[in-house]
DNA sequence: ACCTCGATGTCAACACTGTTGACATTTAAG
DNA sequence: CTTAAATGTCAACAGTGTTGACATCGAGGT
């Protein structure tokens, strides 16, 4: 059991405090590590109150219900998956390498934390290409933000045969399929960063005019 | 409440079979129906047979647990796409047209049927390029072999740059990712048939030496 | 015609789940 | 110091999947 008062986290108290401190985000965070490693359907409300020291109604205080915790997680994985997608990319110099990049860190994001995955892309996750704005952590770049500054490159180059945003859907297409074939089995696991790579030259061979890509 | 005999169907009885006649036909049905309209979260094992008149715990006669009644859905969801997949086939005469038959017709059945679609090409759903045999009814060709079908065909004309397995790969992935995205909401409903043209014609761009491709 | 046996269905219970309304405690503000 | 808002407790409701003991039915063998 773990409480929470302002400066910060302590545990094993002789007496819980009535107020957990911060059971909001103890909750989001709780089904956060869950989905880390289990289904969404083994994170119960009941039993993070449980773990957390509190009753069940006591978490109608933070969230209207299951379903915008759950959202709140959505969020949070998006976020996460965000910061390692901009970090994959240091270190590419060219177009080429930074779609490879930014194709292996999505599906690397999709392989080692699936349930993540399904919930920030999902329907109850972020808007993808309609996203407009929402509480993303200061800083953090949206995946579909870095794919279209590449776009932009290669668009300004006069290197793509479609508009940047044609190209775009295009490319995101294939590595959300491909993510989604990973890890539902279809597609062997150790081949996934492969067949990543493989995916993203049939994007450009397909979006770009061949001469123009050597930037 | 409807019930089941040797020779077919028939309701509004007086006095109530004690046995149903055919309850796992029955169950898979009921539940294919509602996934039809709802989300999976939306069907219960209790509620299918109150419908159904019978006592939930008859199910487990048929089934193992909920979860195999939902893998049985998916098989029928699975055939049923691919039934829908094989007809539209039918005056594609061109590579290029038969792929855009079969792209168009794999988004329209998930755009239509969202839930099925999940489940058919979800982790409990078929196997995909790595399937091997299943209950699959007879006569229906998987969509993974149409596709190979069109590929082959394009590969013995020497219009592929690659082979028609990795060619297969890529094409699938870029569809079934817009699918994804469409029934997630990341993309417009009523744009879904055209992007699926466009990210079609990628594909062919990707995949084939463009000189090559009139057959 | 009877009897048995396997298939199938019933019933009652268990241990869960999400959610709500009435009440209690604590903290912060005036 | 009091009052009000925030937060937590408790008890209950309606629903879920699942199981074990018992009941009923239909088909096959004697």
């Amino acid at each position: 059991m773990v409480f929470y008062d302002a400066s910060g986290e302590y545990e094993t108290m002789t007496t819980r405090p009535y107020h957990h401190g911060d059971l909001g985000r103890a909750l989001v965070q709780h089904a956060f590590d869950t989905l880390l490693e289990h289904d969404e359907s083994k994170w119960s409300l009941r039993a993070a109150a449980r773990d957390l020291g509190v009753d069940p109604s006591a978490t109608y205080r933070h969230f209207k219900n299951k379903n915008e915790v759950m959202v709140a997680v959505a969020s949070a994985a998006f976020s996460t998956m965000s910061r390692e997608m901009s970090a994959a990319l240091v270190g590419a110099n060219t177009a080429r390498d930074r779609l490879i990049a930014l194709g292996s860190s999505y599906t690397r994001f999709a392989v080692e934390k699936p349930h993540l995955f399904r919930l920030a892309t999902g329907a109850r996750g972020s808007r993808g290409l309609a996203r407009v704005a929402c509480d993303m952590d200061e800083g953090v770049i949206e995946p579909h933000e870095l794919l279209h500054a590449i776009l932009r490159e290669l668009s300004d180059a006069g290197a793509l045969r479609v508009t940047a945003e044609t190209a775009g859907l295009s490319a995101w297409s294939s590595i959300h399929g491909l993510a989604h074939l990973v890890i539902d089995g279809d597609v062997p696991l150790d081949e996934a960063l492969q067949l990543t790579r493989d995916v993203v030259e049939f994007i450009i061979a397909g979006i770009c005019i061949p001469e123009r890509v050597t930037s």
